[in-house]
DNA sequence: AATCCACAGGAAGCCCGGGAAC
DNA sequence: GTTCCCGGGCTTCCTGTGGATT
């Protein structure tokens, strides 16, 4: 997500404004000579697992006691997991199930987890073959009917007496994309299964998704709830702590900086995500500095960097037809038009598709691509009516124009329309 | 109260590419 | 090579709707 900037070209511009013009050697230098202000920075990347998971007690206790009983070869009631993001919903469960593991392994139970993002896993069959392919099948990512994929799975589960935990994380995703049948396939399992018993960790942040779940896969999916609350501030500034010690070379850090990235991280909800990212971006914003100390200034711009990169990256991603639908709205917005409405932008966007050769698409799937990028924040749109002038939405641009402008010309299919100007619709 | 606008958004089905099996 | 299956992007067709206007 973040790329820091390539340091060579940074440093030049600074050598230049400090008007030392030397030689390139000096930066090479410095760069090798300097403090390093990172003792281990890995410690602050999302992957970690320390080995203690500050104000997660009461979560960790809840969860242990429910998956324990796998211990005594018993199946463990199925959980769902809520929690906004960034309340260590994954991490804790990871933990858990590396413990349980572990105990298994010293006591001679056996006791296999298996870890899905169905951010990534997102169908019955993509769900059903990662299974299949942790228990040593073969099979391909697609081709087979689904069902031949799941007796796949099942066989290979069943070839021995074990407690499989399958943490599905993300799980609301898989419900939106109409792969719900594999949770019902899976919450039954159990009764065609001779040896193996399978138990489920649904992971979502989305506390209302089971309501869309047949009504039998929201009782057997939801037999335990436990539920992750955010982190306060104060909590926040615990888990930095942990992990500065890790991370950092002792005495680089300005006593302000971990309260500040804690409480910034805390308006977003109580993200440790966010927070950690923002510390180690501070301290990849200093190093670049050449500054010896991390301050709150470095936050601060860590901070902006962080919300822009994500922008820029969103937009950057997205397909080209997005691309020119948002191409529309900016143009609209650079108009200062009152009420951008989805008729106004596709008409818009018909006339930039027109510019630079590429087919428009209905409006009915604008409509969704309106949708999906007011899911991802870049847009805003709230349905509104206008009475006799009828229903639509009202859409709004929901990140800094100018930068979203320049990634979309960078695009090279859509260099052309920078030359573009709204004149040429008989719009507005 | 009836009408009517400008869409929202659901449902069904088409098409295509990728891959396995025959 | 042909057939079958899956997922994703897309179109077509459709019904529904909030509130200004008639």
């Amino acid at each position: 997500m973040v790329c820091p900037e390539p340091l060579f070209q940074v440093d030049v511009e600074e050598l230049v404004d400090m008007e030392v013009r030397n030689s390139f050697a000096r930066i090479f230098e410095s760069f090798l000579h300097r403090q390093p202000l990172f003792k281990n920075k890995e410690a602050l990347r999302h992957s970690y697992t320390p080995d203690e998971l500050p104000h997660r007690e009461e979560e960790i206790n809840a969860l242990a006691t429910i998956l324990a009983p796998a211990l005594k070869g018993e199946t463990p009631s199925n959980i769902l997991i809520y929690g906004k993001s960034g309340t260590g919903k994954t991490i804790v469960s990871k933990f858990i199930c590396r413990g349980l593991r572990e105990t298994g392994k010293k006591y001679g139970v056996p006791i296999s987890t298996v870890y899905l993002n169905c951010e990534v896993t997102d169908t019955q069959y993509r769900v059903l073959a990662n299974l299949a392919k942790h228990f040593g099948e073969n099979v391909p990512f697609t081709g087979w009917p689904t069902d031949k994929v799941y007796a796949a799975f099942k066989e290979a589960v069943d070839e021995r007496r074990q407690n499989v935990i399958i943490i599905l994380d993300e799980i609301d995703r898989l419900v939106s994309k109409g792969g719900d049948r594999v949770l019902y396939n899976l919450t039954r399992i159990n009764s065609e299964l001779q040896r193996a018993r399978v138990s489920i960790i649904g992971i979502s942040n989305n506390l209302k998704f089971t309501s869309y779940l047949d009504t039998r896969v929201q009782s057997s999916l939801g037999e335990e709830e436990i539920i992750f609350k955010p982190y306060n501030a104060k909590q926040l500034e615990d888990i930095l702590k942990q992990r500065a010690e890790l991370a950092f070379e002792p005495g680089v850090l300005d006593e302000y900086v971990i309260p500040l990235c804690a409480a910034l991280a805390a308006r977003e909800h109580g993200d440790a995500r966010r927070a950690l990212d923002l510390l180690r971006v501070s301290g990849e914003v200093a190093e670049r500095e050449n500054a010896e100390i991390i301050t709150e200034i470095h936050v601060r711009k860590a901070n902006e960097k962080i919300e822009r990169d994500n922008v820029v990256e969103a937009v950057r991603t997205l397909p080209t037809q997005s691309k020119v639908l948002l191409y529309a709205v900016i143009l609209l917005e650079e108009r200062g038009t009152k009420f951008i409405t989805t008729g106004k932008i596709y008409q818009v966007y018909k006339s930039l598709c027109r510019a630079v050769s590429i087919d428009s698409l209905t409006q009915r799937r604008i409509s969704d691509l309106i949708s999906e990028l007011d899911m991802l924040g870049i847009l805003n749109s709230t349905v509104i009516s206008k009475g006799r002038y009828g229903r639509t939405r009202e859409i709004k641009l929901e990140v800094p124009l100018k930068d979203i402008k320049r990634v979309v010309e960078e695009d090279i299919r859509l260099r052309s329309l920078s030359k573009f100007t709204l004149t040429q619709t008989r719009l507005i």
